[in-house]
DNA sequence: CCATATTGGATCAACTTTGGATCAATCAAG
DNA sequence: CTTGATTGATCCAAAGTTGATCCAATATGG
């Protein structure tokens, strides 16, 4: 076994905390032990330290000890796949209204028509929840599409993979009355028509709108 | 079994690395040692490790070790590895504004404690464009925490593993002098100001202001 | 409130490990 | 044979580790 050097140290140490090992908030051993358990000398054992500081994994309060700042990666082995409603409509509120914006610099005439299409096709489906939701989840990618930017396309993608999981189908019966229906085919019109008129603020303005109308119709349904 | 060249060393090396026996940043056992485990003599084995360093798979440093310096592509999906630079910031853009206003909701005082440190630690890097760039990765990656939703998080944590890509890698040497590094600073400290003060459109409106700059610097290197 | 123990921070010179380089001897393939 | 690569040995310079010591900040307990 070769001897082990600061960065040795450092990289089973991250690994360390992002198995768990140590949780967010705690405090590590102290310096001068952790250095004799990891068989390293003190200084070395700082240099790991530092490291994993610079990454943002750890603080050091002198005087007091070394604390994990960050959460393990295992506590969240699929954020996607146990995120709430709520949050999912937090992450939507922060990328979609800026995917209008983008939307009218890069959208063109065909992305336009296939969002028109959509939203026919959801106007058909005022008493068809499950036609609806799948043409909505279209249209909110399409407007991403849109966009020309892989990597929005992408997490937009990840996002929507959310909506066929058990809690949110059950959520979706629960909201989706004709009623609700219907407003949220106003507001897909009405930032279809912002898009095509080139108003990117006008367009992120109902977007919010339409996320607002969403987040309201979920809590409401939570309380029932 | 013929006697193994440096060639054939250099496949299984790379076909170890590319199947994450040595992650990113880990460093290789010595020359001395590796060259025995593979049989051969330590000469073949340097012009092995060589060819690799020529790929780009490793980096050595004399006096300290070979260190692996690709991440494994089966990590990266392929939307998150194939994006450029500026799809990257027109993400950012998306996100991190809103990220900012959650973070006036739900962020806490450690959390706000944990961002100043990294102020400094990122003050105190103007003339290292690599501790800069950690502790800056770490401070977005801070803000996203604090939102306390884990779709965030993660949303964030996927966009953050794109920095560490090769091309961006470069891209860094080429903007990050210590003027726009101060100008960095500046503005993160004026977001963090906002945040403590729970001023939440404030806070939003600087870190739009702050990816701006961002952008520019990045078109200003691009056209040099 | 203070005294004391404990914590991390910093420094230093001696030592060890690391990769870099070279070269004559040896081996394998054409 | 001849050519090309590998071998094994040796020396070198760079970098890192060590162990010791002193300091400053914090925590603890009376």
């Amino acid at each position: 076994m070769a001897r082990r050097n600061a960065t040795d140290i450092a990289s089973e140490m991250r690994r360390s905390i992002e198995a768990g090992t140590y949780r967010r908030f705690e405090r590590l051993p102290p310096s001068r032990k952790l250095a004799e358990s990891f068989g390293v000398a003190r200084n070395t054992l700082r240099d790991a330290l530092n490291q994993l500081e610079n990454e943002g994994l750890l603080e050091t309060r002198p005087g007091s000890g070394t604390y994990v700042t960050v959460q393990d990666q295992n506590q969240i082995p699929d954020a996607v796949g146990d995120s709430t409603p709520l949050e999912l409509i937090d992450a939507r509120f922060a990328l979609e209204p800026h995917i209008c914006r983008l939307c009218v610099l890069h959208g063109r005439r065909e992305d336009f028509d296939t969002m028109e299409e959509l939203c026919a096709r959801m106007e058909a489906a005022t008493n068809d929840p499950v036609a609806f939701s799948e043409a909505d989840t279209a249209f909110h990618r399409a407007l991403a599409s849109a966009t020309r930017n892989s990597l929005l396309i992408w997490l937009i993608g990840q996002i929507n993979t959310v909506r066929s999981l058990d809690e949110w189908m059950r959520m979706r019966h629960l909201t989706l009355d004709p009623d609700i229906i219907s407003e949220y085919n106003r507001q897909h019109r009405q930032i279809l028509e912002a898009l095509r008129s080139r108003e990117p603020e006008r367009a992120a303005v109902m977007m919010k709108e339409h996320l607002e109308t969403a987040r309201l119709s979920l809590t409401r349904a939570a309380e029932t």
